[in-house]
RNA sequence: GGUGAGUUAUUCAAGUGGUUAAAGAGAUCGGAUUGUAAAUCCGCCGGCUAUGCCUUCGAAGGUUCAAAUCCUUCACUCACCA
């Protein structure tokens, strides 16, 4: 049982440092039902969260099914401060108003994956603030320069030339004094994490508070692309909130490579049907396609339903292999003689009307299902589908 | 505070007075092929009802028939010195 959970909670972690206190956290828990704490940092100026985000909420929600209880840290100190990273100095500080507005929609889509009952919300900025001049310096004390520049990161933009703030610095040593504050049993994070993570240990060490913390670290998540990692502002992203058709098309459309990584981090498939499934595929007994439309099925069927994903299934057999058109759409309505690329740009699916010419010389759009090659076409009273590409599609009424 | 180098399109990066909307590469997008996969090949890649016009090369001025390119000021970044 205790090396079931064991076996768990080690799943797809890319490191655990102190695995012997987390075994001895477990068994405790299993012998006397003794809780633990399991922190997690999140930043609340980004609300939309996506699947990158949810291979650590799994985590979390695995330690929870332990008998771990989360600490789910909002970062509003160091929000409140700016990103000291942005070049721009126009860059907005998040007023308490916003960061309130964002940590709802967060905490919202993070209780798709977390128990709520066995979390805690807490907000750093309520011992950070109160830490003061002095106990900053205190606290920067427990750190060199030159340590501060062993962090990958750091010493990769110190190289390149890229320009780093001091205030940067500060960053690692709160996000451990965090730990400090919240006396966390566990924390975790991604790989990129690391440097800060480990802070934590030192300074709850420092600060004698007569235990550090194991930590836990997961591995970043690859975006769309395969290669860099899933963000929002590369675009290579699968949100929790995207609409179930999607995220079920998103998937599908990663490489067979991926999948695999996917399967690993995302799936709740136990490890050896995983590897079962990848013999099967390479022997060409299970077709790679169904093995990732089965991934797709069991994502989308976590973040809405079974009823909403087999109909995400449905649409996308219909529109993409039978080539039929989605059942819904956005509807624009314009007035008669409308040029075509005026259309497709006030039907949003062409950024400028260059652009809808050159999508028109190159074959790219169609009305009603029929391909077009006059760019200056002027559209009558009617009812038209407009699609650009494979993917993009508008009804529109000419009136 | 001193000295030097730099700031080019979505990103990296050429271009040092005129055939420059600006080389090359990547990303995105589209076409072919497929399993809407990957790989590959090809095209496009500032805007404008458009064989032309307009706006871009950190910002603002200036020199010139002509400026991304020269000059001045400002802002930002980096390096070395202090």
């Amino acid at each position: 049982m205790i090396q079931e959970a064991l076996e768990e909670i080690a799943r797809g972690t890319a490191e655990i440092i102190d695995s012997e206190r987390i075994e001895k956290l477990v068994t405790k828990y299993y012998n006397d039902g003794t809780t633990y704490t399991v922190k997690a940092g999140f930043d609340p100026t980004a609300p939309d969260l996506h699947l990158g985000h949810t291979v650590l909420l799994q985590k979390l929600a695995t330690f929870q099914k332990f008998g771990g209880r989360v600490q789910f840290l909002i970062g509003d100190f160091t929000a409140m401060i700016g990103d000291p990273t942005g070049k721009s100095a126009t860059r907005k500080v998040l007023t308490k108003e916003d960061i309130i507005k964002n940590i709802t929609s967060y905490t919202q889509q993070a209780f798709k994956i977390l128990d709520e009952s066995k979390t805690d919300i807490v907000y750093n900025n309520d011992w950070l603030e109160a830490l003061g001049s002095a106990g900053m310096l205190q606290l920067a004390s427990n750190l060199t320069v030159a340590r501060m520049l062993e962090r990958d990161d750091f010493s990769k933009r110190y190289r390149s030339n890229t320009p780093i703030a001091v205030s940067e610095f500060m960053y690692p040593l709160l996000q451990g004094y965090d730990s400090v504050h919240l006396k966390s049993d566990i924390e975790i994070g991604g790989t990129d994490q690391k440097f800060n993570l480990l802070m934590g240990r030192q300074l709850q060490k420092a600060y004698e508070i007569k235990k550090q913390q194991a930590v836990l670290m997961m591995p970043i998540l690859e975006g769309l692309d395969g290669v860099q990692k899933m963000s929002k502002s590369l675009g290579n992203y699968i949100g929790v909130i995207d609409a179930p058709k999607d995220i079920y098309g998103k998937i599908l459309s990663i490489s067979d490579e991926l999948m695999w990584r996917y399967y690993e981090l995302l799936s709740e498939m136990s490890l050896s049907d995983i590897t079962k499934l990848q013999k099967d595929v390479s022997s060409r007994t299970i077709h790679p396609k169904t093995a990732k439309e089965n991934l797709a099925f069991e994502i989308t069927k976590r973040f809405y339903n079974e009823e909403l994903a087999t109909l995400a299934k449905e649409e996308f057999n219909s529109v993409f292999k039978a080539k039929k058109l989605p059942t819904e759409m956005l509807e624009f309505e314009m007035s008669n003689g409308i040029w075509v690329c005026q259309a497709l740009v006030d039907a949003k699916l062409e950024s400028s009307t260059s652009q809808a010419r050159r999508d028109i010389k190159q074959n790219a759009v169609s009305i009603d299902q029929v391909k077009i090659s006059d760019e200056k076409l002027n559209l009558e009273t009617g009812e038209y589908i407009l699609q650009v590409g494979k993917k993009r599609f508008a009804k529109i009424k000419v009136k």
